[in-house]
DNA sequence: CCTTGTACTTGAAACGCATCAAAGGGGCCG
DNA sequence: CGGCCCCTTTGATGCGTTTCAAGTACAAGG
């Protein structure tokens, strides 16, 4: 089945080659009839532009590329739905490479998107983005994603550092003495929590904080593990409140705690971040701090937009989204969640067709678990 | 900031154009200090390859493209995650795209794919792929996935009419009258689930059973409202039985009706489909049927591998992943979940780097909720 | 010193399409 | 009937690579 090409339908349809890629590209500048017969011919030869082609001599494609660190967490996925809806808004393809975690993985699909001429690449990159500034100088625009960078360069983030202090804060309002922070702080945007949290327990020295690394994947699994840890050390060495760095881990960790018949919240409090909407249903809902994905990648879209527009190739330029915290609900105790107190996060959120957080500010989210 | 080019690079390094390109793909053709030379200048001038032009000119890419009816759904990041790992492992880039529930667009990306030069592209699709059997023909391998497809062409499809099975199993079981399946029976696998429960209630033609539409978007905040709905209605026309054809659905329901003071699974048993990691931990585990996503995905490039290196295209070749259904833990009741009966799924599914299921088999988890 | 072979390097010919200046055709006006 | 203008179609040109037959340089062998 050898690949039908443009100059097959031409001959087919007994028109010329240019005016087939006319029937493609601008359709109003032929006649109806003759747009129609080669519709049907292409229809009939079954004929596929070849993108390759068509890119090569066109320039511009009129399609982006989003580059995440990992598909399985939640955040990533807001990110990804937000750069969609506005993509598609402007005409614009999505196409999104799962870089797996790893570094190199990652370098590789940006070098990859940047030289498929992508109108625009979007990355969030797993460390500081200061390492590979070569990419910054290309001539494709690009946006980071939920990071700061020092370098020139375009970027959207929210502010991680504000997430880790209202964490702390929530932390220190229920009076905790002994933190422990779980996740891999060697990611960018958890080191910048952690860093938040730090700050806002500089002026409380009396409190702990501890921060276990739970592995590289943050998997259920892995804060089980922590949890386990946690459980099984004697009570005075055991800490009062655990932050998750992800929901998933958080939630692992009150599966343990639980199953090792520790009571949360009444012995140890759990926090986790994301604003995963399965973290907010079902009887239990976890507390949680909800940085605005589907914003930033909203955002994100529009930087590209922009840069695209203007032609105004690699300036700087910056946006935040908010980090004022909306604090959504409020039980204070597992045994509350009868007493219809609780206000259902994803029913806030709640807009078009998005369940999860469509603001541009940080949600803090008061579960069962605080 | 003019891109450059291979051109540029070979003026630059005093050597000729075809050399450049050798040092890109036969770089052991090279000299040592000729290979050193050429990538020097190509740090130096910040060259990357135009893709496009590589495509059009080489052929083959070593790429496979996945279209997913959507992002949020955890089963299809699964697909996703065996997918990507499996396509590295052969040293195949994945490129995914996001048809965001919608025909039109999950059209227009399988062309884009297919016009890209992929060397395989994937789909699991929304409604059954019968409808553009014009795919199957195009000379690009093609894989459905989970799915079962009439016309000639490759698949891999965990059977979901079994997993419907399991679930209306499950349901006589526990002794239920009045079964409520949400979710949007329209898309093809649940409308098989949907189907596999009709067929396994046929010998019980006292139970009733209903299926309930959620909207479009399946998110917590539909199986809220569901929920509440359920909750509103006098006791003797309400379910005592809940199936949501989605995790997160499923999790909307049991909120509503805790909410509303109506306990789960006293009053009313909720079990879900998918088995996303974070429904079964937390303190409470939501029950679930949870196909081998992962394995659904491996298997799908599997496949394309094969194709490509049979050089055979489009044969008919079907792949059904087990149905065997391994029951994981079991929990009867929501105040149990105290007495470390509680077997974490997630830690028995434990592998690797994944933290979903990596088996070829579907697996029952039972959780608080049942 | 010539021959043969080895190890690289060269450059022209595609790859399939978009573009655009130019040609073609038809209607209208003078 | 000729001249003009407008609408549609044409086809040569170039996009940045890869590929591959042909070329070069150098070493070893006779």
């Amino acid at each position: 089945m050898a690949k039908v090409k443009i100059s097959d339908v031409a001959r087919e349809a007994g028109v010329s080659l240019g005016t087939v890629s006319n029937a493609l590209n601008h359709p109003e500048k032929l006649r109806p009839e003759t747009l129609k017969l080669i519709n049907e011919t292409i229809n009939r030869l079954g004929y596929l532009p070849n993108q390759s082609a068509r890119q090569l001599a066109g320039g511009a494609t009129k399609s982006f590329g989003l580059v995440l660190p990992r598909l399985d967490h939640g955040f990533s996925l807001q990110i990804a739905s937000g750069a969609h809806n506005e993509a598609r808004k402007h005409g614009y393809d999505l196409l999104i490479a799962n870089a797996d975690n790893d570094d190199i993985l990652e370098d590789h699909y940006l070098r990859y998107f940047m030289g498929t001429q992508m109108s625009g690449v979007m990355v969030q990159p797993m460390a500081s983005p200061d390492w590979h500034p070569a990419m910054t100088k290309m001539p494709v625009p690009i946006v980071h994603l939920d990071i700061h960078c020092s370098e020139p360069g375009y970027y959207v983030a929210a502010d991680n550092e504000a997430q880790g202090r209202i964490i702390a804060e929530l932390a220190i309002a229920r009076g905790a003495h002994h933190i422990v922070v779980v996740g891999r702080a060697a990611f960018m945007q958890l080191t910048l929590r952690v860093l938040g949290i730090h700050k806002a327990l500089a002026l409380h020295p009396d409190i702990k904080i501890e921060v276990i690394d739970a592995g590289e994947w943050n998997t259920a699994a892995d804060g089980y593990g922590i949890g386990n840890q946690i459980a099984e050390r004697p009570a005075d060495e055991r800490p009062d409140f655990v932050v998750g760095l992800t929901d998933v881990l958080a939630s692992g960790v009150v599966s343990a705690l639980v199953d090792k018949g520790i009571s949360v919240p009444g012995q140890v409090r759990v926090a986790g971040c994301d604003g995963n909407p399965l973290a907010w249903s079902g009887s239990v809902p976890l507390t949680t701090v909800a940085p605005p994905g589907y914003e930033i990648g909203r955002k994100g879209v529009q930087l590209l937009m922009e840069q695209i527009e203007n032609k105004v190739p690699t300036k700087t330029k910056h946006i935040h989204v908010s980090s004022a915290a909306r604090t959504v609900t409020a039980v204070t105790a597992i045994e509350d969640i009868n007493r219809q107190e609780l206000v259902r996060p994803f029913l806030l959120e709640r807009a078009s067709t998005q369940a999860s957080s469509q603001t541009d500010a940080t949600a803090i989210n008061l579960g069962a678990y605080l």
